[in-house]
RNA sequence: GCCCGAAUGGUGGAAUGGUAGACACGAGGGACUUAAAAUCCCUUGGCCAUUGCGGCCAUGUGGGUUCGAUUCCCACUUCGGGUACCA
């Protein structure tokens, strides 16, 4: 029998599928184990090489487990909701169901072809309602609580009515979007509306009136990790900021839970940097000034409370409430003006258009601590979401109020001794605090961290502020103006947004004409007929966003076609949360956060046994492209190979890496693929036409993708699967590069050779040797350790040491060669398959058998390699008896005849005996 | 600007304080073959020596710690990623 991928591969992937190979149940009797890819959104483009390396990373790491003993989960299905499929139904009016669908059917027919063992009775799919209905019972959950900071959890929001009805505002410390101050009369008092009203102010699903990232051309608002650098991610459209009424998700009241549960998960120190970054917590003051002749309290908040005698002015933001109500009649023009020139500029023109500008208000604040007059300004270098919305400037201290004090020419006091700021400001937090002393505070003399505590203590005493924690994560806007997503279970009863009831989810997603807006500017629900109520009431006509449907999928997975909960308890207490989570690091500020969050919150509902859902996490490195190139000699159809170009005047041309081999280029199918080469001329070097080539990423404009299809009819899929691997390091990025791939496949060949020549079978009950067992332990112990700590490339090279030397050991011991392939066998599925049922003669599946465990006895070496040194220079070898003495091993050294030559004239200072590796004699 | 990571042959990479370059690709040479493919064997960081041994230099640059540094520390250079008026 020769190897023949072609055959054996479709013939164990559907005997898998009929045998349910690898389905899974709960099963208290085995300890679980939970391995979780990050699914993917189904694109139009299919799958490239880069796409299954984190798949096939945590499919070896499944199987592994699995034959360590363990009950293994491992699950996929589809993020199917999403702005590509909806731009696609514009453009053409196919329902973004049918393209979704379509390439639903494209992905899985390519993953099937690698050979993962996915149980796919589990599979989900954020659209289908079966799934939905969960995204949107959750969301009604949020809409039902809101967050005690005193519980530190979120608690049903009848709670919170109880106590308005007892005490009104009184005593609240909860999460809200502003502080409210009313009494229980006055709560009761209220009509339902302004009860509603109150209450939004608390949920932790929420309408708010908030500054929300809109993007014109997409039509929709976006989340803060959907933007960057002022354009939308999806598309690179200009996004504008804009006062709107929009669902949000109280993440912020999570803030200081998703930093603190950053300790106890096992993720890279890089990637909860990321997150910490992202919460963004500072430990600061909020202060009040007072305005001169006015009843208005000018609240700020900053980090630098040592600072407030330095204050020289004040700065607003454009957007903040204060403007209308210091700015006096003289400015009033101005500032107006002002403002509406801020609101004008996107984003990313406020980002790039660094000049600094602003506007006086006409206004003066006292300084609280020294009874100062100091003047407000409004400037769009304060940002109206963080803090206040307001602060204290202090030039001497920070260099964005030092080049607004510069500018408009306002005052600068410095605060620490033998700071320089004549040229720019001293923002570091340390030295002595100098020029900071009034009758109601002395910090003179004092370390900026001590002068830091004691303001705030001050300020506290003198009831003008107090100690205040802000964090950098914003609430997440949950409202988007699109078609293809959840719809909300909302409807709005005489204006008054009211949850629909339970067993009228899932609410299905209607049916429209068009996906676009209706022409009177409302989403595209807009246009469904009926969307209404049986009384009539008008239903939400936003959708969910993207991450509504990914954040609690992996639940859904433990128990995915359970009607009457997300999730049984049953299922919750076996599987608990993911072991094991592989995926990219962009999602480190989305779906990394909402998830966590979303947990967090099932947590607190008690639906959930875990507070964290992904313990380990491991980021795969991109697989990037590489890029071939021909170089077209100016203004004429002659191509030039890379070594000559130098000679010539050229324009490099991409070319399809798909007709190069090796970096040379097959000439006649280069003719054939673009009719404009048809007649090309070639100068050619040593017979060859050769390319260059350059890393970029892999897209459809570079000529440089490779389809993962192609390469498992070539080679195989555990050619594919091997080499993936052995491109590098899981987590780092790197260039997929088609030329290395004959290694592996000869690997296999090799493999196979050990257990077949022509048809006769090999294998043979003879007792294995000392020598096959060692090579054997070797590898047990090489790959056992790799695997645990992910160094599948350095594992796949121990396979290669390992069939040479048992092939040139012409071993064919059935007990050394089964271990072999039981140890390959998460690696390579298919040819291990194939030759544990054909070869060694088995009848179940490899993926129940037992994971070996190495002897160190085998390992044993009778005498030791010792390397001797001289000052660390390495001269020549001594062989030893296993188990010598450092003394013995130092006196045969200096006894060896090269020993000599070494220490001619020299003295002995020390000798060192690194056990078992080298001896280093030191002389002089 | 700030934070994080990386830099090793022609190429992908190995070695986390102990003989740098495992393993693989590519390249060169050889065997088998009428020939090719496939397979197998040898060489392959650089320089010097090559009649034999051998010697020197080398992990981005410069310092340091150490008997010994690719590995640890400091500074710098370059590249990659994240983030950005967060007070």
């Amino acid at each position: 029998m020769e190897y023949n991928h072609r055959e054996i591969e479709p013939k164990w992937q559907q005997r898998w599928k009929e045998e349910r190979t690898y389905n899974v149940d709960i099963d208290k009797t085995r300890p679980k184990f939970y391995v979780l890819d990050m699914f993917p959104y189904p694109s139009g483009a299919g799958l490239h090489v880069g796409h299954p390396l984190g798949y096939i990373a945590s499919d070896i790491f499944s199987r592994y487990k699995r034959l360590c003993g363990f009950n293994v989960l491992h699950p996929m299905g589809y993020d199917a909701y999403g702005l590509p499929a909806e731009q696609y139904a514009i453009q053409t009016g196919q329902h973004p169901e049918v393209t979704t669908t379509q390439n639903i059917n494209r992905y899985r027919s390519q993953l099937d072809k690698i050979g993962f063992c996915y149980d796919w009775d589990r599979e989900i799919r954020t659209c289908d309602p079966e799934y939905y209905k969960w995204t949107q019972w959750a969301f009604m959950q949020m809409f039902n609580s809101y967050y005690s900071y005193d519980t530190k959890s979120a608690r049903p929001i009848s709670e919170l009515i109880e106590h308005f009805e007892k005490e009104g505002s009184k005593s609240l410390n909860v999460a809200c979007s502003k502080e409210l101050d009313f009494t229980a009369d006055e709560w009761k008092a209220m009509d339902e509306k302004q009860k509603s009203d109150t209450l939004m102010n608390y949920r932790i699903a929420y309408l708010g009136n908030t500054m929300v990232n809109w993007c014109p051309k997409l039509g929709t608002v976006l989340a803060n990790d959907e933007v960057s650098e002022g354009v939308s991610i999806r598309g690179g459209y200009p996004v504008e900021q804009k006062l709107m009424y929009q669902w949000c998700l109280r993440v912020s009241a999570y803030a200081q839970r998703l930093l603190d549960g950053l300790e106890t998960i096992d993720w890279t120190d890089s990637l909860k940097e990321t997150q910490r970054n992202w919460i963004g917590r500072s430990e600061g003051a909020e202060m009040r000034f007072k305005i001169a002749d006015s009843d208005v309290e000018l609240e700020i908040f900053t980090t630098r409370a040592d600072t407030v005698f330095g204050v020289t002015f004040m700065v607003l933001a454009p957007e903040s409430a204060y403007v209308d109500q210091i700015t006096t009649p003289e400015q009033k023009q101005a500032v107006e003006e002002y403002v509406a020139a801020t609101k004008r500029k996107t984003e990313r023109e406020r980002m790039i258009d660094k000049k600094v500008t602003g506007v006086f208000t006409g206004a003066y604040a006292i300084n609280p601590l020294n009874g100062k007059k100091i003047p407000v300004w409004v400037s769009d270098y304060v940002l109206a979401g963080y803090g206040t919305g307001a602060i204290m400037a202090v030039p001497a201290h920070d260099s964005r109020d030092y080049a607004f004090a510069k500018h408009f020419d306002l005052p600068i006091i410095p605060l620490i001794e033998g700071a320089d700021v004549s040229e720019e400001s001293y923002d570091a937090k340390e030295g002595i605090v100098c020029n900071s002393s009034s009758d109601l505070l002395d910090l003179n003399g004092l370390t900026v961290k001590e002068a830091i505590a004691a303001t705030k203590k001050r300020i506290e005493e003198l009831g003008i502020g107090k100690v205040k924690v802000n964090f950098r994560l914003r609430d997440a806007i949950f409202s988007r103006q699109r078609y293809w997503g959840e719809p909300f279970p909302v409807y709005y009863k005489e204006g008054i947004p009211t949850l629909m009831d339970e067993s009228q989810l899932p609410l299905l997603l209607p049916e429209v004409d068009k996906f676009l807006p209706t022409e009177s500017g409302e989403p595209p629900l807009g246009r469904a007929a009926n969307w209404r109520t049986p009384q009539g009431y008008q239903i939400e006509l936003n959708t969910m966003p993207g991450f509504a449907g990914s954040s609690a999928y992996y639940l859904r997975y433990m128990d995915p076609r359970n009607n009457d909960a997300l999730v049984s308890k049953e299922a919750d207490e076996y599987w608990r949360n993911v072991d094991l989570y592989i995926g990219g690091t962009e999602h480190a500020t989305g779906h990394l956060i909402y998830s966590r969050f979303w947990n967090k919150f099932l947590y607190d509902l008690g639906l959930v046994c875990e507070d964290e859902p992904f313990r380990k996490l491991i980021n795969q490195g991109m697989i990037q492209g590489r890029s071939n190139f021909v170089y077209r000699i100016k203004d004429t159809n002659t191509f030039v190979s890379a070594g000559l170009k130098d000679q010539y005047d050229v324009t490099p041309i991409h070319v399809d890496v798909n007709i190069v081999s090796n970096d040379v280029l097959d000439l006649d199918k280069f003719r054939a693929w673009r009719p404009e080469f048809r007649d090309a001329e070639f100068i050619l070097e040593d017979g060859k036409y050769v390319c260059g080539w350059a890393v970029e990423k892999m897209s459809k404009s570079m000529f440089n993708v490779v389809n993962p299809d192609d390469i498992v009819d070539r080679y195989g899929a555990d050619t594919l699967r091997l080499y993936e691997m052995f491109l590098g390091p899981l987590e780092q990025s790197k260039p997929w590069d088609t030329n290395g791939i004959d290694g592996v496949n000869r690997f296999i060949k090799k493999l196979w050779a050990l257990f077949y020549k022509g048809d006769t079978c090999l294998v043979d009950d003879s007792e294995p040797t000392k020598e096959n067992l060692k090579s054997l332990h070797k590898l047990i112990k090489k790959v056992t350790g790799d695997i645990e700590t992910f160094s599948f490339n350095t594992s796949v090279a121990a396979f290669m040491i390992c069939v040479n030397e048992l092939s040139q050991q012409k071993c064919h011991s059935r007990l050394v060669l089964e271990q072999l392939l039981v140890l390959l066998a998460p690696f390579a599925p298919h040819v291990t398959e194939e030759l544990w049922h054909s070869a060694v003669g088995k009848d179940t599946t490899i993926c129940d058998a037992q994971w070996p465990k190495h002897n160190e006895d085998y390992l044993k070496e009778d005498s030791v390699n010792y390397a001797v040194s001289f000052n660390g220079k390495a001269r020549f070898n001594i062989q030893m008896p296993a188990g010598s003495t450092n003394e013995e091993v130092e006196r045969t050294a200096l006894a060896h005849e090269g020993a000599a030559k070494w220490l001619e004239g020299k003295t002995i200072t020390k000798v060192i005996v690194v056990p078992n590796k080298i001896i280093n004699i030191v002389v002089k």
